[in-house]
DNA sequence: TAGATTGTTAATCGATTAACAATC
DNA sequence: TAGATTGTTAATCGATTAACAATC
């Protein structure tokens, strides 16, 4: 076994990412890290997979596979550095800079999430946002130039935008999500409730409120169905 | 093999659900139902298992062996009706009833769930409304009253609430999670990034805005380190 | 040193896919 | 009938867990 500090040159490669890993793992890694970083505001130093993982209900195994995955990071009988691992991880998923991001659509749920606080902890910044209401054209809002869908394409290549939001109604978010990727856009939150059809270089994670309420609803009836 | 139409009282019998579903399966069905609605829209009478895996990635036996989970519903040489199947969706996801839904923290994203017009479309409608602000209290947002944390309890045993959105700051998340599971609630919708301990009688899906980007960029820089 | 904990391999478990008889 | 498509079983695939030598 290696430990990081006799060879920081490999241990620390990120460019040694494995031609593929499974997508449960790289969202178990925004986990880890979001719950490293509460580990360290309570001024733990170190951590070890057992802990990080009791607190997630992962078993310790899972949390050593996933971040071997990547490299070596833990130290045999200590654990994870939390600053370390915070510092790797971030490295990993890319949020060790700030991404700027595209906000199509400003009904109540994209103004909401333009005055959003959380994005900027994590290093993302709305910088455009977009509308078809000339109305809102032009104007300013939460900070952010409100531009029409025609300058859609100019602004994001202007500033080489990668990210985007879509929060317009299901009827639009196909072909904003085209008019995106047409400009350069590579990575799509959306939360129109469709399946939105994106050519294989692009990704989309989707989030349908709706249909996350439908989960409960059904966990809800099974319980009821059987406990009580 | 028996058709639904030979044997109806067994085919749509919905309380010989299995004693356990794999979770993976309950959310593709909530994306069948999505897309069968938009089948019906456009007019479609009946879709087959490969048309409607089609439309969202998956293959035709996946689909259906995802609803023989919970019985037969289709029609060999014919397909689904899809009338029919998202009737049988609604059904056993329990969205053939209207859930009353309380949300708690009335900050940027809570109002914009408030106002959110695609709950009513799926069968849910938030009814009451949970703030700390003295100033908040007393009013109604959105048609929808919102009372202080300490008339909680009352209000969610009175309307016997189940479902409960949290939209308060992650600081506060457990603690509001620990009242409305004392006061009754059975399934949380949580937008604050901690995970909440709950006991397992308790269902939690989390939405974390920040992860979901995090699972972009990812994306974007392994595409960038491959593919350009 | 003894105790703790890693990274990794092998074993297990579960989920997806392929194949096909049954059916309309 | 012939063509299409289901529900279901068996085969494959992938992900999780257990176990343990290596290490601090």
């Amino acid at each position: 076994m290696k430990s990081p500090h006799q060879d920081d040159s490999v241990a620390n490669d990120r460019s040694q990412t494995p031609a593929s890993v499974p997508a449960p793992v790289v969202s178990r890694l925004s986990l880890y890290l979001r719950e490293l970083q509460r580990f360290q505001q309570r001024g733990w130093e170190t951590v070890s997979s057992t802990q990080l993982g009791a607190e997630l209900g992962f078993t310790d195994a899972q949390v050593r596979k996933d971040l071997a995955y990547f490299g070596q990071f833990g130290y045999p009988g200590v654990g994870y550095r939390c600053m370390e691992l915070v510092a790797a991880i971030r490295g990993i998923l890319g949020t060790d800079r700030t991404w700027n991001v595209a906000l199509v659509g400003l009904g109540n749920l994209g103004r909401a999430l333009l005055g959003h606080r959380g994005f900027h902890q994590q290093g993302f910044r709305i910088t455009a946002a977009f509308d078809v209401a000339p109305e809102l054209v032009g104007k300013t809002v939460e900070g952010v130039p409100v531009c029409s869908m025609e300058e859609l394409a100019a602004v994001v290549q202007r500033e080489s935008l990668k990210l985007a939001i879509i929060t317009v109604p299901a009827s639009n978010a196909q072909a904003v999500a085209d008019q995106l990727i047409r400009a350069g856009i590579a990575g799509i939150l959306n939360f129109a409730p469709v399946t939105l059809n994106v050519p294989s270089h692009v990704r989309v994670v989707g989030v349908d409120l709706a249909l996350e309420l439908e989960q409960l609803t059904y966990a809800v009836l099974q319980r009821a169905a059987q406990g009580d």
